[in-house]
DNA sequence: GGGCCCGCAGGG
DNA sequence: CCCTGCGGGCCC
């Protein structure tokens, strides 16, 4: 096997980093997002573990270390409160049948989960001659929009009010995002389809040097970013406040959940954490992350094939093994496009 | 594929 | 008006 790059030595870095972050906000089970509240609660704490190293980095959010401190009172055989459910462990008392939860998916009125182009879907109905008949700038689902909604590009989807900007990937007002596009912009995000984490903006140089001026949507990171700009602290503010966030994935995203083609409405999600780290650049410029959650009883999302879909409920089965979850995690995404 | 340039929505 | 930004189309 030929040596990683550079590059891709200090993405597979930052996306191991991601990830046990995700996984220290209980963040790391498949699916526990989507059980229903009782359902949740039911779930049984498992190795109430002990995280705190790798958050020295995180600054800004007394709330999420206060949950945190609470939570490790728990002992094991307790149940946690349905806010403070970390892990999905194992199901003790009733089987979820991931595999048929997983395949449901396919259900949607998705477009491309699998590279079958449907075309009936392209945005919904009531879209009166290209004009936008609903406001984006409000907080929570758009009426008449559902879930796994697709469409061609970025325009539909501003247009049907479900995340305004053309380019941009964050949306937002006074109370926090509405909505966030991912779309591979930052190539060490991680998800996993009912969370994932998220770069915030700036710190690209987009008119070029004077010698060199240009005029770019996007350009490689070349200063920190810091919560100190508009669409960052939009973000940590939604970590605060709890609104939920619209979220549409991309067919650039480097994920099993991103469309093949165009861009899906995936529903709601909250942002749970928000911190700054090294970010996937030569200097290691500071970011702006963000962990979302997505929030239960929406319809799940459509994946990848249905190979790469009993993969993940076998991993959900194998969970005790930490290397194994590890492993099997990290093959989610890095790899399978 | 990569480089370049552009419109556009939104916020200040 | 100014600025920004996880697009898109065009050219090669």
């Amino acid at each position: 096997m030929a040596p990683l790059s550079e590059y891709e030595r200090q993405r597979e870095e930052n996306i191991r980093k991601n990830k046990e972050l995700l996984r220290s906000l209980g963040l790391d089970g498949p699916l526990s997002s989507m059980l229903e509240p009782k359902e949740a609660a039911r779930k049984k704490e498992s190795k109430s573990r002990k995280r705190k190293a790798e958050q020295a980095e995180a600054p800004e959010e007394p709330p999420a270390k206060a949950r945190r401190a609470d939570s490790e009172k728990l002992k094991d055989g307790e149940s946690a409160p349905v806010e403070g459910v970390r892990r999905s462990s194992r199901n003790t008392g009733k089987v979820v049948d991931y595999k048929n939860e997983i395949k449901s998916a396919h259900s949607l009125p998705y477009a491309y989960s699998s590279g079958v182009k449907t075309t009936e879907n392209e945005g919904p109905l009531g879209r009166e001659g290209g004009k936008r008949v609903h406001d984006p700038k409000k907080y929570g689902s758009i009426p008449g929009v559902d879930v796994g909604t697709w469409w061609e590009t970025r325009e539909g989807c501003s247009t049907d009010a479900i995340h305004a900007p053309w380019v941009g990937g964050i949306s937002g007002g006074k109370d926090g995002a509405y909505s966030v596009a991912l779309s591979g912009g930052y190539d060490d995000d991680v998800d996993l389809g009912y969370a994932f984490t998220y770069t915030g903006s700036g710190g690209r140089d987009l008119k070029g040097t004077k010698n060199n001026p240009k005029n770019l949507r996007t350009a490689p990171q070349s200063s920190d970013q810091s919560f100190d700009n508009n669409f960052n602290r939009m973000l940590l503010r939604s970590s605060q406040t709890k609104k939920p966030v619209r979220v549409i994935r991309g067919y650039k995203l480097r994920s099993r959940y991103a469309p093949s083609e165009g861009y899906r409405y995936d529903g709601l999600y909250a942002v749970e954490r928000a911190w700054m780290e090294k970010g996937l650049n030569d200097k290691g410029y500071l970011v702006c992350k963000y962990a979302f959650k997505r929030l239960p009883n929406q319809p799940l999302i459509p994946v990848r094939g249905e190979v790469e879909a009993n993969e993940a409920a076998d991993e959900d089965a194998n969970e005790n093994e930490e290397s194994q979850s590890d492993e099997a995690s990290n093959s989610l995404v890095a790899e399978s496009l």
